[in-house]
DNA sequence: CAGTGGTCTAGACCACCTC
DNA sequence: AGGTGGTCTAGACCACTGA
């Protein structure tokens, strides 16, 4: 009879939490180079292969990115590159552009029963709400209405979001130390309310894509709630499934 | 100076590549075990790493699924924790439940032109038409247009449909020896026209999701192109985004 | 028990980047 | 030249499965 051993978690998944403590901690900052391989075999006290199979995971979730003969970096939502990892929407002909985001408010607010069950907080909590439009090429796509525990982002205000000129996940990651690593969104076609008429330019009862969306930072706690409407008339929603 | 090396792959891409051809040729069947590690790496003539690296590559892809202390095994959309792979389907409240399969035809026809650009097929081509319906708990749900090449599936009839109890992908992989394994989808929100609200038993106009998607068999190559509509009244299409 | 995949190590060498 | 990640090997041992 052998016991069984519930909670045996192999090497590199524990060298994993260590590295994943080090992002969350940050004393890897976004953008920036990890130690090498090497060091951090050595101050882990396991070899080099276990070390890279621990970072091979991390490059899969996409919390690292990996340049060979440079070093390993913690990836960041500044970069170019991972403008569109979140946002699936592709013009029906040409290449994805980059789309204008128009800041429409910001209010701190209290959080009613649906924002605090997808944020995970008691009703009446404390919530900051942003609400923009994104355009592309000055006709408007999308209409967001997203919601943010004030508690993380006390200083979000009108001006900071009409100042900054990247993504937003770019801006959370930058000023509020809150980088979102995973999104879980729920679809749906409904027809398009007045106010989401009049945000989005098109007459009201138009079909439109209802995106509702839950954004986690590294401790798996959710810290974003978003409901998107997304205009599908020159544009779709692009989704691979493997 | 050094001259470029453009076409440089490493050892285990090599066998991989070398396995993909076991799988496409049909040498290693849909749900059976492929040879241990040891064997691949005496056949293959390369280190059991090597080999471990290639499956490694394959199960991220899932074209493969290790059992530990079993072996390997070729993975199959029979299996029924598969069944959801490509539908993102889910009830507002409650778990996923098997949707019932409704064929309404199954046709032999020509190819138009945007179903032969979808399947890179010649405008003209034969081609096998079927339509069906999927319900939840009798409820119409989803109904779907599903193109493909005849070539392929040229025995496809409509007695098949009706007589096959799994899901159509299983289907095809059995009878036709042809495995999805990719697709991208486009989605967008659509008013029903007249035949799909009645499909649906909906009212004409309601909002519903348009769904097109192109998969991919082993050699990358598109093997089914279908335009599907589905009902988000009481569903939602389900989507991780990392 | 033997056979499978899963982990871990140590060391060699290659490819790429920068100085 | 020296540092980084990338590949490949050989061997040891662990965890799981089924006869």
């Amino acid at each position: 009879m052998k016991p069984p051993s519930p909670t045996f978690s192999p090497l590199y998944r524990q060298i994993r939490d260590l590295a994943m403590q080090a992002l969350a901690s940050g004393e890897w900052q976004p953008g920036q180079a990890i130690p090498s391989e090497q060091e951090l075999a050595v101050r882990f006290q396991v070899s080099q292969g276990t070390v890279r199979k621990a970072i091979d995971e991390m490059v899969a979730d996409k919390l690292l990115v990996r340049r060979q003969g440079k070093g390993t970096f913690v990836a960041t939502h500044s970069d170019p590159h991972a403008l569109f990892r979140f946002l699936r929407l592709t013009p029906d002909s040409g290449e994805r552009r980059a789309l204008e985001n128009i800041p429409l408010d910001c209010l701190h607010a209290r959080a009613g029963q649906e924002v605090a069950r997808n944020l995970e907080l008691e009703p009446g909590s404390a919530v900051v709400i942003v609400r923009r439009v994104l355009r592309d090429q000055g006709v408007p796509i999308v209409a967001d209405e997203i919601f943010l525990p004030e508690e993380l982002f006390n200083d979000l205000d009108f001006a900071m979001l009409q100042n900054w000129k990247s993504s937003l996940y770019s801006l959370f990651e930058t000023r509020f130390g809150q980088r979102m690593i995973h999104a879980r969104e729920k679809i749906r076609a409904v027809a398009a309310d007045r106010p989401a008429a009049e945000a989005l330019g098109i007459s009201e009862g138009t079909p439109v894509l209802l995106v509702e969306r839950i954004a986690y930072s590294y401790a798996g706690r959710p810290v974003e709630w978003r409901r998107g409407l997304y205009l599908t008339s020159g544009h779709y929603y692009q989704n691979e499934l493997s």
